[in-house]
DNA sequence: TCTTGATTTGACCATCTGGTCAAACTCACG
DNA sequence: CGTGAGTTTGACCAGATGGTCAAATCAAGA
């Protein structure tokens, strides 16, 4: 294991060469279903090797989730109540979007560890998720108060939000068997902000 | 191996705890993540017992997704093209949650499938399912034509439904980290109920 | 009851997998 | 260069896991 002083060159090569195979191979195959061997394989080094570098696969996988959340509630955070409530949310909606257009592969690394009830960031969602969508929901409530969007449950609202654009990232599979050649953000972009132009007009 | 005769009392009652527990156990954990022991302790017999009644664990598993894809898809089958199309549709968006409600494994199941990129399912989507969607892809957009409902994209209008209602199945911990006590379904079931009423509304 | 096919199991096997370790090798720096 | 820290690896281990098999047990009809 390496001493805790400044990581030498190496030593940040190999980390995120590790974290970037780790995020192919468990996006890909869950973390039961991921090998500490492939996951040296597809970085280039020996299973030794990298178990010097992380202690444990556990520790890969850990490294990868805390390192990804901040990354994931980005788009929420930036959600500001002094904007205009309607162009706020279109825009929280784009950027999800791009999201999962972009990382693909993060939004399947959270949806492999939601589907088989969250057994390693459990907290993490009751803790920082749940803090940072009470908080947005105070601003959703206040827009509906003010009569500047229609009124809705907002936990659904926030729902349906990450239902519709995470879809595309998490079951590409399905989507791609039914859209065939047809880029499947192309359609998504104008169906999505039609839906929640409708939907939020009062 | 039981040989192919009609199956007896104990072959029926054995099978059918197999895929009891093997819809338990796969559902929560992934193929991958999910264990012979386990399934057949929970189906409460020895893993050489098990190993009786299905050759391999794939096969169990095999079994189970095909015996579910049929139930899976069945909601949208009964989409009707000779009833009020809004209200067809409304009720399709009704059948679907509350398969998300009612049958949380299956829907996980496939979730746990599709998220891996459907190594094992991967047919069935480009057929059963691409034929089934085109069918009623040409419903939808008949309705439109006449001006029944509003013009969207059909495949992903189709894709909302599902994104919408499958979220609250397969995403449970993380709905319910936000909801606390509230039951998911009492508020989903209008929230969406009104989404799609303001969304085909033309 | 007896017989025969169905069912069940303990013991076993090969392979995979996460992880360890001591020895070897490399690199940066005095 | 020499040296000590940082890096890499082949060999190895223990436990888990999917699967096999022959022998034992059970159930139902003649």
């Amino acid at each position: 294991m390496p001493k805790d002083r400044a990581p030498t060159r190496i030593q940040k090569k190999n980390r995120a060469a590790i974290l970037e195979a780790a995020l192919n191979v468990f996006s890909a195959h869950g973390f039961r279903g991921a090998t500490v061997d492939q996951i040296a394989t597809e970085a280039g080094l020996s299973k030794p090797n990298l178990l010097y570098y992380f202690p444990s696969k556990e520790a890969i996988h850990t490294a990868l989730l805390s390192g990804l959340l901040e990354i994931w509630l980005a788009p929420l955070h930036d959600l500001d109540a002094d904007g205009d409530p309607m162009e706020e949310i279109l825009a929280y909606i784009r950027r999800k979007l791009q999201m999962s257009r972009d990382l693909p592969r993060e939004s399947r690394l959270f949806a492999n560890e939601l589907v088989q009830g969250a057994p390693r960031i459990h907290e993490s969602l009751s803790n920082d998720l749940k803090t940072l969508v009470d908080e947005k929901k105070a601003i959703l409530t206040q827009w509906m108060d003010q009569g500047k969007i229609a009124r809705l449950h907002p936990y659904h609202l926030i729902f349906s939000i990450w239902a519709l654009t995470q879809h595309y990232a998490d079951f590409d599979v399905q989507v791609r068997a039914i859209l065939g050649d047809e880029d499947p953000f192309d359609g998504a972009e104008p169906f999505i902000d039609t839906l929640y132009r409708k939907l939020l007009t009062p």
